[in-house]
DNA sequence: GGTGAAACTTCTAATAA
DNA sequence: TTATTAGAAGTTTCACC
């Protein structure tokens, strides 16, 4: 994989698109005094680099009735069931993300519900997956996201 | 706040943008045969409903050179601290998203750091804020994310 | 609620610098 | 690499169902 060089115009790009993906490519381009043109390749550039994967909404999971977060460790009988179950977890719709980790847990997933008995339910899902010996919950009782730290002088200015 | 009810025709549109947020209105609108117009005026309405908060790009960060990924728990002296803590939390440019929890930690967050010394660097910076007596780091050797998972028919329909 | 068409804005690719 | 340009494409509004 070849590295790709970002340069500070990329950088700029990048975040206006993060903070809002449909913005106008001509209001890019006003902004970092280049031509719409410009910012047109050099996104197709990203595109194709494999930098940007894709886009998609920030939507208000509360007010969808869902307003329930938790973490699950999970524990398993043997590591070699590893992939297995993680494909397990996938099919259970209200888990978006999961983690194979060192440490405490095997795997470590998050999950999206809509109240409590609902994420009771899922995590006697998880539970009863073979292989699984047993599970820690860790409830959110508030999700707080720094949108800021998404962005790229975040990501590439050092502490 | 007025519950807003959500109806197929906006699920099928919340699906097609949350898979692309830059697909051209005129595609969905063709695909579930109704006007560009209707699907204009739905997406406004979602959009001042709030429950399309925005959007934003997905990013390959091992491209960008972060390719560590951790969870850090927390432990408190006391809770009455939390909210200094997060504050502290959200400074450190490396943590997108930290979660108050009940359960065996206090304060829960997700790090995306660039290598071991670096990540190191961000926890040793996390146990030096005022009122953290401890943490426990996790850390991620894979992660999976099942974009299936976040679209409406998932959302909505019951297991 | 929705439509369809007009007016306006943006995108995109080719050409030129 | 970047800028310009012009035709194609998309968005937005509005009068009318």
């Amino acid at each position: 994989m070849a590295k790709f060089r970002l340069d500070e115009v990329d950088h700029q790009i990048l975040d206006m698109l993060i903070e809002n993906t449909r913005i106008p490519f001509t209001d890019i381009a006003k902004k970092l005094l280049i031509s719409a043109g410009t910012v047109h390749v050099r996104v197709k550039k990203l595109e194709e680099a494999g930098i940007i994967k894709g886009s998609s909404l920030t939507l208000d999971y509360q007010k969808l009735g869902y307003s329930f977060i938790a973490y699950v460790g999970i524990f398993l009988e043997k590591t070699s069931q590893t992939k297995f179950v993680l494909n397990r977890i996938h099919e259970i719709p209200y888990i978006t993300v999961a983690h194979i980790t060192t440490g405490k847990f095997n795997i470590f997933c998050k999950v999206r519900a809509k109240n409590t008995k609902n994420a009771k339910d899922i995590i006697f899902m998880i539970d009863d997956i073979e292989g699984v010996s047993r599970t820690e919950t860790m409830i959110s009782l508030e999700e707080s996201i720094n949108d800021k730290n998404r962005l790229m002088h975040s990501i590439f200015n050092d502490l």
